[in-house]
DNA sequence: CTCGAATTGGACTATTTAGTCCAGTCTTAT
DNA sequence: ATAAGACTGGACTAAATAGTCCAATTCGAG
C-alpha cells in the first residue's frame, strides 16, 4: 500500500519492461474496463511474466494506479497539442470540431479515456486523487486558452476563468457520456456549443447599462 | 440471450423473489460497480439461493439488464417528482439546488446512478439501449418543463427544446462526474448554472434588431 | 384433498483469478 | 573476470466465481 511499485527501477531494461506492462494494461483497461481486465491478459498482451509484473507492482491496485497515470498523460498530451495555440473563439470552435471528429472516428465508443475511469475508481482514494489531478491539469490548459482569448480586453467583473474551464470540461465529459450511450456525436456537439457560447458571453466586455 | 429472464413469473411469490434479487443487485452494483458485484453477494443480500436466481435470470447478463431497468425506473421516478411542476426559470433553479443538495448529502460519491453504469455497460448492446432509453425519457421530462417555461411567449426561431434538454442533461452528467472525482459539488453547480443560463437565453424572445 | 407445476435449498463443478515462490539469467560496477 | 543484485520464467496455491443439478417443498386449480 502507498507505494507506486514494489521495486524501484534500476536498469533501462527494467524500465522498458515496466512500461510495456503499463501500456498493455492501459490499452486493455480502456476497452474492457479495469475490473474486467485480468492480470493474465495483461501479461499475455505485454509478453511479460508474473514475476515481472510483481517485481514492479505491489499488486493489481498498484498497476491500476500506474494505468491511471499513464492514461492521464496520454489524454493531457493530446489536449496540450490541441489547446496550445488556442487564442480565439474560432480556435475554440476548431477544438470542438476536432473532439467531435475524434469521437466520430471511434463511433462514439469508449467515451473519454479519463472520464471512463471515474465510475470504476472514484471510490478508491489514490486513483481518485490522480484522476482529479488529471482533470485539474486539463482545466489549466483551458484556462490558459481562455486568458489568451480574453486578451487585453477589459475583464468582465465576476468572471472566473477557472470556473469557466470547469463548466466547459463538465460539458465535454457529459457530452461524451451521452454520445457513448446514444452512439451519436450530437450530444457532444450540443454540449460543447453550449459551453462555447457560455465562454463567449463571459469573455465579452461588460454588458452596457 | 435475448430473454429478459430464464422463466416467466407465474405467482406473486415468484415475482416477490425476483424483485428482491433485482433490488439487492441494484443496490450492490450502485456502490461496487457491476463487475465487482458477485452473484453470491447478491444472493446473500437478498437472502435467495442460486436456483432462485437462475430460475428467473438466464445468466448474470440477464440480471444486469434487469438492474439497468430498475435503476432507470428509480432515477426517472425521482426526476419526475422534481420536474413535474416545473414551469418557470426559478423552478429550474430550484431543481438545480435540489440536485446539488442531493449530491452534497452523499458526499458526491457514486455520481449519477444511471450515468455510472454507462462506462461499464455501453459496449453491450442491450444494456446500452436501455440506458439510452432512460436518458431519452429523462430528456422528455426536461422538454415538457421547458415548454411550460416558454409558455405562450413567441418561440425564438431555431431553438429546439430537445437539443436544449440534451445539453442540460450533458451538463448534469458531466458536472456529477467531476463532482464525484473532486469530491466537491462545485463542478455540478457551475455546469448546471451554465445550462440554466443557456436555457434562459434560448427561451427569451428573439433579440431585437 | 391431490396432482402437476412453480418454486426453493444448497451442494457441486469447472474455470478464472490474484498472488507466491524459487531457481535461473542478464547487467553493471569494480 | 566476477560477484552482487537486478531481472526473468513459469509452475504452483488458495480463493472466488459463474453456472449446473436434483431432490425437496409449496402453491393453485379442480
Amino acid at each position: 500500500m502507498g507505494e507506486f511499485s514494489a521495486e524501484p527501477i534500476r536498469t533501462a531494461r527494467g524500465a522498458a519492461t515496466r512500461a510495456r506492462i503499463v501500456d498493455a494494461a492501459t490499452d486493455l483497461m480502456r476497452v474492457q474496463g479495469v475490473a474486467n481486465t485480468s492480470l493474465d491478459a495483461v501479461l499475455a498482451a505485454s509478453k511479460a511474466s508474473k514475476s515481472q509484473l510483481y517485481h514492479y507492482f505491489a499488486d493489481k491496485d498498484g498497476l491500476v494506479l500506474a494505468v491511471v497515470q499513464r492514461q492521464a498523460e496520454r489524454v493531457l498530451a493530446a489536449q496540450e497539442t490541441l489547446l496550445r495555440d488556442l487564442a480565439s473563439l474560432d480556435d475554440l470552435r476548431r477544438w470542438r470540431d476536432a473532439l467531435v471528429d475524434l469521437s466520430r472516428t471511434t463511433d462514439c465508443a469508449g467515451g473519454c479515456p479519463l472520464g471512463s475511469l471515474v465510475s470504476e475508481l472514484a471510490e478508491s482514494p489514490q486513483p481518485r486523487a490522480r484522476l482529479a489531478d488529471g482533470f485539474a491539469r486539463w482545466e489549466a490548459y483551458l484556462v490558459a486558452g481562455f486568458r489568451k482569448i480574453r486578451g487585453s480586453a477589459v475583464p468582465r467583473p465576476g468572471v472566473d476563468l477557472t470556473e469557466l474551464a470547469t463548466a466547459t470540461l463538465a460539458a465535454l465529459q457529459g457530452g461524451l457520456l451521452l454520445a457513448q450511450t446514444t452512439r451519436s456525436t450530437r450530444p457532444l456537439e450540443l454540449a460543447l456549443d453550449m459551453a462555447i457560447e457560455h465562454v463567449a458571453a463571459s469573455l465579452q466586455a461588460p454588458a452596457p447599462g
